[in-house]
Formats: structure tokens, C-alpha cells, sequence
DNA sequence: CTGTATAATGAAAATGATTTTCATTATCAA
DNA sequence: TTGATAATGAAAATCATTTTCATTATACAG
């Protein structure tokens, strides 16, 4: 049973997946891609995914909305998700093939060991960008790009432990 | 033709590496695993590379040691090499199956987008660390490790480009 | 609204990297 | 030197991903 606050939390989360569906429908559709069920199924569980998912895990999603999806279409709309910056590929020890939403670019990912939870973090960008820039200039190298990620354990993890 | 001077410096530079390959072996060795001939080939051939490797570029440049060597075997070797924390793998966008030497433990990279040349930052470690820590705090999380990786072009690559 | 060109789909087959199996060989402690 | 067994390489198996191809569905023109 949720309180009247809880309820209205969750309709605005509600309705921030929402538009990031159908954002990443117009953009699917703005790049000359077609609009079909297997692909608003595999973005819909995608967008609305705070765990990082791998192919198979997105196909087993998706199959709840649309159960005749096959594996291969999640792969092939994967591509195109990744192809417009939509989707980032998530690297952990454990493999990378997994993926979550990109937020507005690239971001820095802290990822829950425990249950797989992503955050971004920002904030620190300028902090980051200032290092980079000054790690650059000490090693000689033209710096083009930098990833960094962050592995540890999300609040609800640590009171699990 | 090297002068004097460099011929001392090409010197240093192999007792490096060769005290590099006998600290491997030893490792190895202290750790219960056996010395073989192809053993001894792939340590030799990733200890002394300063370009990222992939498991078949390690077959290819460990056959001109020990010619009759299997990929298997290299796969093997990389695992306990990996174990033992002699190397670590190498995340790059083109994929994720590249090694190369671990310096005391996991190092932040900077690689080369032209050649694959990949080498260790450091000094710059204690003001990463606090920002890790700022992190924490400030997402809640309990972070136990990060990965930092720069992508650039070194100082070779860029006068050739 | 149709009709239609063609993009997208799913099943099956192919691929390619990695792992397993297993008979043979080599290491190293006794 | 010997013997238990770890390590090897070849072949087969596995598993994720990609390609092929006949069929279906979308979206645009009329």
C-alpha cells in the first residue's frame, strides 16, 4: 500500500520512463528506423531497466511484452540503441557485454556488485576533466577519451550485507 | 647503429624485462604451477611487450619461440597470468580480450588509439583517490575498486599522423 | 483508405572465440 | 633415475554472436 506522497513519487518516475520511450522511439524513427512491436518491447525494458542487462537478460524481458521476440532482434536493436548513443556498454570483471541507458552522452557508472544497480555520477566533471587534462600533459599522449567506472555496493546492498 | 650511450640504455632496458620474465617464472613456480617450455615462451612474450596483446597475437609471437605451442596453452597461461595478478586485461571499444603486463597491481592505463601502446599513469593517484572517496560519499554507495582507462594518441603516433 | 516497395523479423545455419576432453609427454620431488 | 601427476596439443564441444533467407509488417505514395 503506498502513501499519497509514494503514489505520486512513483507516477512521476512513472512518467519519466515515459518520455524516455518515447524519445528513443522518435529517435529510432528520426534516424530512418521503423517503428514495431519487437523493438518497443526490447525499448521499453531497456529504458526502463536500472540494472545493467545483458542480450539475454533484455531478450527474457522483453519476451513478457512480446512473446514471439527473438533473440537475434534484441542483438540487432541493441546495435542501433548503442549506434545512437542511447544505450552505453557497461565493462565489469565478470564481462561486457552488458548495457544501460546513456544519459545525455557518456557518463561516469557507479555499478552495484551486489544486485547490478547503475548510477551515474556527476558533479565531479570538472574535477575529472582537470585531472585528465593534467595526465595528459605529464605522459605526453594527445588524450581523446577516458572511461571510468566505479564498482562497490548501492546503499539497499550494504544493509543486505 | 646505436651509440654508447643507447647501447647502455638497450641494455638496462632488457635487464628490466629480463628480471620481469624471471619474477613471472618464479611467481609461477611459487604458486605450484610447473616451468615448460611454452610456458616460458608466453611469459617471455607478453613480460616484454609494451603494445596490448590479444590471446592470437600472443600465439603468433610465442610461436617464433616455441614453435609447436598451441593456442589452448596460451589460453591457459593467460588465466594463471591473469590469476596471479601478472597482467590485466585491457577494455578497449574494439573489445575486451587484450592483456598486458600488470604493474603492481591494477594500474590506471593510458592506450594508444594508432599503435595499442598502453602505459601506467601515476602521481596523479593520490588526487584520484580522493575524488573516489568525494564519490562515495556523495552517491551513497561503498565503492571497493574502480577502473580508469585513457585513450589517446602517444607521441609517436601523433608527429606520424 | 488501399497497394506496394522494402525494412524488419524469426528460424535455422554459420561463424569464431573460447573451453573441454583425452591420450600423450614432460616436470620435478623423492 | 623413477614415478606420480601436471601440462600439453589436437580434436571435439560449447556458447555467444552474426549471417542467410523466406516471410511478415511498416509506412509512404497514390
Amino acid at each position: 500500500m503506498l502513501t499519497p506522497g509514494q503514489k505520486e513519487a512513483k507516477k512521476t518516475v512513472e512518467s519519466f520512463y515515459q518520455d524516455r520511450i518515447e524519445d528513443w522511439l522518435n529517435c529510432l524513427q528520426a534516424n530512418g528506423y521503423r517503428l514495431t512491436a519487437p523493438r518497443k518491447a526490447i525499448v521499453e525494458t531497456i529504458a526502463t531497466s536500472q540494472r545493467v542487462l545483458n542480450p539475454f537478460e533484455v531478450f527474457e524481458l522483453a519476451r513478457a511484452r512480446y512473446p514471439k521476440i527473438g533473440l537475434v532482434t534484441v542483438y540487432r536493436t541493441i546495435d542501433k540503441l548503442e549506434e545512437l548513443d542511447l544505450i552505453q556498454r557497461v565493462h565489469q570483471p565478470s564481462g561486457c557485454q552488458a548495457f544501460i541507458s546513456a544519459f545525455s552522452g557518456h557518463q561516469h557508472l557507479i555499478i552495484c556488485q551486489g544486485c547490478g544497480q547503475a548510477d551515474f555520477f556527476s558533479g565531479e566533471t570538472d574535477k575529472m576533466d582537470t585531472l585528465m587534462t593534467e595526465i595528459g600533459e605529464v605522459s605526453g599522449y594527445k588524450i581523446n577519451d577516458h572511461w571510468l567506472q566505479l564498482f562497490g555496493l548501492c546503499q539497499n546492498c550494504q544493509s543486505n550485507e
